[in-house]
DNA sequence: CGGATCGGACATTCAAAGTC
DNA sequence: ACTTTGAATGTCCGATCCGC
């Protein structure tokens, strides 16, 4: 099944460069990448990036029980997707961190050969535009001159508080994180041409201010493309500014949340709950020897692997 | 053929080591 | 105090298996 990254992989540049100071190739268009999130659809001909790379793969902080009993993709709403099409939602959990162990002792760490390497990265990191509206740095460092911009789509924002009663508050985000995916979320649709710029009387610029290269118009559906018609809707204003708060189109596009997917594939009587119950059990001397490997109080370090 | 399983690549976290 | 480093730990991709 599609499992699909529900955050947009174009977030983050990657933390660690290689060791070799190598930047790995991160002009890889959500389209081309197996992970696609979900709430991203695939662009119109012609503006598809032609590099066929890779992006970061992104990773949710805290996968839920079921997710990580079976390796799967996990996301940060409760119940997760995959919970919910499963029907083991009420199941759905965050799973327990182990605690990391502390004391233990390390060599000498060597120091890498480039000293810049690190003042370059965070170069990238920091890129920001002429307005002081952070761009992802992926969008940046992405771009040489001789390709195409990539369009980027990010989540900045939640509607109002109230907007969409259905979902549940999110949970707070570190600037610049992406939400979680069933919020629904407001996005910075990226512009292909600005109008020519002119002055007011007052010297008050009218139409698209010099950098006006995103501004919250586009509300895409946080559900995959099979569960949500996907709409573009088109700016109603097209010489507002950018800052001006833009309606969103009424949430009943959707239906409430747990209604919006089918029901998991039956396979027989009272199979609704036994595909998961069987992934469970056939699962359990995994997770059990997971278990088995915590740290003995007092003892050993039961490392596994 | 679709879903489950799982090895292992990849990402994240964070404390020790090192620097200023 | 701050930065750098590297290993512990977690996530999940993707190949493979398995049952219908």
């Amino acid at each position: 099944m599609g499992d699909s990254n529900p955050e947009t992989d174009s977030q983050q540049q990657p933390s660690q460069p290689s060791s070799d100071g190598v930047q790995p190739q991160m002009t890889m268009h959500p389209i081309t990448y197996s992970g696609m999130p979900m709430h991203m659809y695939p662009f119109p001909p012609g503006m598809v990036p032609t590099h066929p790379t890779r992006t970061k793969r992104r990773q949710v902080k805290n996968a839920c029980t079921n997710c990580q009993k079976a390796c799967k993709k996990c996301d940060d709403a409760r119940p997760c997707l995959r919970c919910v099409k499963y029907g083991i939602a009420e199941e759905c959990v965050d799973s327990q961190r182990k605690e990391r162990q502390k004391g233990i002792k390390r060599g000498p760490y060597k120091k890498r050969d480039g000293k810049t390497a690190n003042v370059e990265q965070q170069q990238v990191d920091v890129a920001v535009q002429p307005q002081g509206m952070p761009v992802p740095p992926t969008v940046t460092a992405a771009v040489p001159s001789t390709t195409p911009p990539i369009p980027y789509v990010a989540p900045v924002t939640y509607p109002p508080p109230g907007l969409y009663p259905q979902y549940p508050a999110p949970p707070a985000a570190k600037p610049g994180e992406a939400a979680p995916m069933y919020y629904p979320q407001i996005f910075y649709a990226p512009i292909p041409a600005p109008p020519p710029q002119t002055t007011g009387q007052d010297g008050e610029p009218v139409g698209y201010p010099a950098h006006p290269q995103f501004y919250p118009a586009t509300f895409i559906a946080p559900y995959p493309p099979q569960y949500a018609t996907p709409y573009m809707m088109p700016h109603p204003h097209p010489h507002a500014r950018p800052d001006a708060q833009i309606p969103l189109a009424p949430a009943h596009h959707y239906a409430p949340y747990p209604q919006a997917y089918p029901k998991p594939p039956s396979r027989g009587p009272g199979a609704e709950v036994g595909a998961p119950q069987m992934m469970d059990a056939r699962r359990d001397g995994r997770m059990e020897h997971a278990r088995m490997a915590e740290p003995i109080p007092g003892g050993a370090q039961a490392k596994s692997g």
